[in-house]
DNA sequence: TGTACATCAGTGAACGCGCGTTCACTGATGTAC
DNA sequence: TGTACATCAGTGAACGCGCGTTCACTGATGTAC
């Protein structure tokens, strides 16, 4: 596709918008992302941003759904080193891809896994796919390895409420697990968010874990057993 | 100690700032809170609210403390209900009693364990104390049941690196559970941080669970094993 | 290849808004004698 | 018990600031003939 200087300088600008607003979030969050401001830094007057967005919420969309791209790329990367058939590896390489993001990365990680933005809602039909990418990767790990029988969970008993939600779930992902994996995957999920959370948010107090590094590894170690992965041999 | 009209009416107006201020954090999230707004909610001019609290950071730390402080109530009112020698019910109680806080009050449970707020530090000084509350009680549940010979953690490696905070931490809190409890003890508490702010924060997408309060449950019981607690008898 | 028209990035002024914080002040409440 | 003074809650005006969004506009770039 033949470009013309036009649509060039515009996919420029557009991306400096991305960059700029990224570096807004890092000093003074999402919730004070202002329009006026991306504006200033990008050398143009306020209203000519909305040129290229249509809104502060629209703005906002476009952040998260960069950030949801860089991680799911950061994560793809990862897994591509991976060595076929250690399940429990390629799980450790993901998580810490996670978070070597995170930590590089902290407010855009705070926009996508952090508080919600008060008055702000992101599109379900803009940010669903980028939103799970990692989760789908996750998911598939624990699908490949179920598949050849390495994983070795013992029967759970999975409260028969969430049996359909969880059947939508397979059919949407196109996996095969069963109920057990399949929840416990969500609760590693959400449990590897809170680890993550904890050291990029703070929660642990100032100067509690000097190795937050190792704090993790140790962490990851348990939710790997939890889930039914075996040591890596 | 005999108070005074004028002592009465300032304590009163204290806890209508609170209450205000904890209003406008739903409404508007931390980032936006605003003393003209709570100034304006309790029919009084802007600079009126000087009298009360230094500046904005001011405010905001007192809704932590606050926040800190009737979660820490909730969990302890769990835990007075809780069966003597129960300690897998003494820590679902306590789980639960922090889940249902974090539903009743999401913005206030953001403040505390969600993103950051951009150019606002908690003075340690004030919010240490509220802030491991919870965490201090959820240690004590395992130090007792450790001592009881109730904690069937098998062996599991901790970092060596760990060593050294992990020792500060028992002096702390003047408990003696070894290194493996206590480090799966940081991993259990960030974890069902995570799993609570999956939901409060909707991590997991608008309608994925129906039943989220069962997929707790089974969360939960996931966390319960992972530190060694047997199954309640 | 040259011209006429359409597209569109960016300008500049304006709208109405809310914010944190300061300051000198009034008048009611509290306290010491 | 009564008076003089100190304390302090609340007022009102002002400061300088940034915000989102609109609108009519200029002038460069792109396109159709």
């Amino acid at each position: 596709m033949p470009q013309t200087p036009r649509q060039r300088a515009r996919a420029q600008t557009m991306d400096d918008i991305i960059r700029i607003g990224r570096a807004h979030l890092v000093e003074n969050g999402a919730a004070a992302l202002s329009l006026r401001a991306v504006a200033r830094d990008l050398g143009v007057v306020p209203s000519a941003v909305y040129r290229y967005v249509a809104n502060r919420d629209d703005l906002l969309t476009l952040l998260v759904v960069d950030g949801f791209d860089e991680l799911g790329d950061a994560v793809d990367a990862a897994l591509s080193q991976a060595p076929v058939g250690d399940f429990r590896g390629q799980f450790l390489l993901a998580a810490h891809a996670l978070r070597a993001w995170a930590l590089a990365s902290p407010a855009t990680y705070a926009l996508l896994y952090g508080s919600p933005v008060p008055g702000y809602r992101a599109p379900d039909e803009r940010t669903t796919g980028p939103g799970t990418r990692v989760v789908r990767r996750l998911i598939g790990i624990w699908d490949v390895a179920h598949h050849d029988g390495q994983l070795a969970l013992h029967e759970v008993e999975v409260p028969a409420t969430l049996s359909d939600d969880l059947e939508t779930i397979r059919l949407e992902l196109g996996v095969r697990v069963p109920d057990a994996v399949l929840a416990r995957a969500a609760t590693v999920w959400a449990a590897m968010i809170g680890c993550v959370s904890a050291e990029v948010f703070g929660l642990y107090g100032s100067d509690t874990f000097a190795d937050t590094g190792a704090l993790y590894d140790f962490q990851l170690a348990a939710l790997a057993d939890s889930v039914g992965f075996t040591s890596s041999r």
